[in-house]
DNA sequence: AGAACCGATTCCGGTAAGCGGAAGAATCGG
DNA sequence: CCGATTCTTCCGCTTACCGGAATCGGTTCT
């Protein structure tokens, strides 16, 4: 009945799961999909044997094919290409850690991470998923979406401003603020955002070099993103 | 009797394809893969319903589930984790591109690479495949690996020694050092390179250095690499 | 030691899901 | 307007997937 159908389907369930948690046996996974066991077995001995999963002893993980297949997809998205010179140069500008997101329905996933890698001040992660109802970068996607399934006098202003501001966001001390980018290629939006020391994301100057990157980002999409491979 | 039988093998030699090339219509991945023309259109339909596919116009690309998944894959890799940090300590004292490798078979795979990311000095890429034989990561591989399938006077060197050189190497001016790190986990064998003006390649306490974070790593490998997840 | 338990693995008959050739649209170029 | 190319749909065939049940292997109780 409700069991997805389809070899792919289920291998897509089965490698889901992994996003969450890095090593897992089979029982686990079986807990975790409530896919029959069997099936779930044969599954992984098919993607063992095409290293999308490592298996060691009776534990499962992501492969190296994921990772190699990841990196083409994330070097060949037309947005992160775009986006990734600006994306930098606001690092550089600023200090701060900038992100690049997308709109996946009701959540926002982080395509590009630029800066805190050695300090770990921020937790999060390419692909990380956050509500785009709360989260700081949430709020400026919500701002260019359709304004039918969430408006509210916050996001209005977000859409007016061109800016979504939290200051003192998740640590004492540190602001973030997010700028909206547009709709883009096949997302339902794109926005951007960064994150630092209250003073410094407040400032002024730092706010509109953030949307003078987003403009860029939006303006290099517009004409044609894809000029030469590599 | 050739074509690969099973819809995820199936699946894979078409993903496979965008590896080298980043939009291919329908005619061209049935070219590419061989495969006949309506299985590769049901396939796609079914991969782009999954988001692994996006798909614009005629136009198939990688989509953005790959990109999470690749990057969930590469977070929890274990080698990589506990790579990282030496590889970027080693890139701040020498001012190098750093990169770490593993080797598949008969080729060499870029599990990481630090430095050089506004400078498009290297081309080279997470995810890139060189051959074992002539790179100087490759040779680095090799030094660790059966010495049945590729034994010579310079690869034993390498192993004496515990690193390759190669000066001046691709470009003028250039070298690259290779260290090997040992056999871990899945792979057959790992190894870091370093990439950067001859001058300061060739310099005795940059090799060391390069040693010693491999040294490092391996360590940090064998006394469980995998202490908490993020 | 015996037994109960838990998890991975193998077996096998039934069938749905995938298969691919051929015909049908849609688009483009001359 | 017609031919060429490419995407898409249709449909009967059969293969490869399905999953319950039995088996194997190791660990933990009493």
């Amino acid at each position: 009945m409700e069991g997805p159908t389809g070899t792919l389907q289920r291998a897509a369930v089965i490698l889901d799961v992994f996003e969450c948690a890095d090593r897992l046996n089979l029982s686990q996974i079986v807990a975790a999909t409530g896919l029959p066991r069997t099936s779930v077995h044969r599954a992984l001995e098919q993607l063992v044997a095409l290293r999308w999963v490592y298996r060691e002893g009776m534990d499962y993980q992501l492969g190296m094919r994921m990772i190699e297949l990841g990196a083409a997809a994330a070097q060949q998205n037309a947005l992160r290409r775009a986006a990734l010179p600006s994306l930098r140069r606001l690092h550089r500008m600023t200090g701060c850690v900038v992100h690049l997101g997308v709109r996946d329905g009701p959540e926002a996933v982080y395509l590009e991470k630029v800066g805190g890698e050695s300090a770990p001040l921020v937790r999060s992660r390419v692909g990380d998923r956050l509500p785009v109802a709360t989260s700081t970068i949430g709020k400026a996607l919500l701002a260019i979406g359709d304004p039918a399934d969430a408006e509210s006098p916050e996001i209005t202003r977000v859409r007016e401003r061109r800016l979504a501001y939290d200051p003192e966001r998740c640590l004492k001390g540190f602001s973030c603020a997010a700028v909206p980018i547009g709709r883009i290629g096949g997302t339902e939006a794109a926005a951007l955002s960064v994150f630092g020391p209250a003073d410094r994301v407040g400032d002024k100057r730092m706010m509109s070099s953030a949307q003078t990157a987003a403009a860029e980002i939006w303006r290099r999409m517009g004409s044609g993103g894809l000029q030469q491979a590599r």
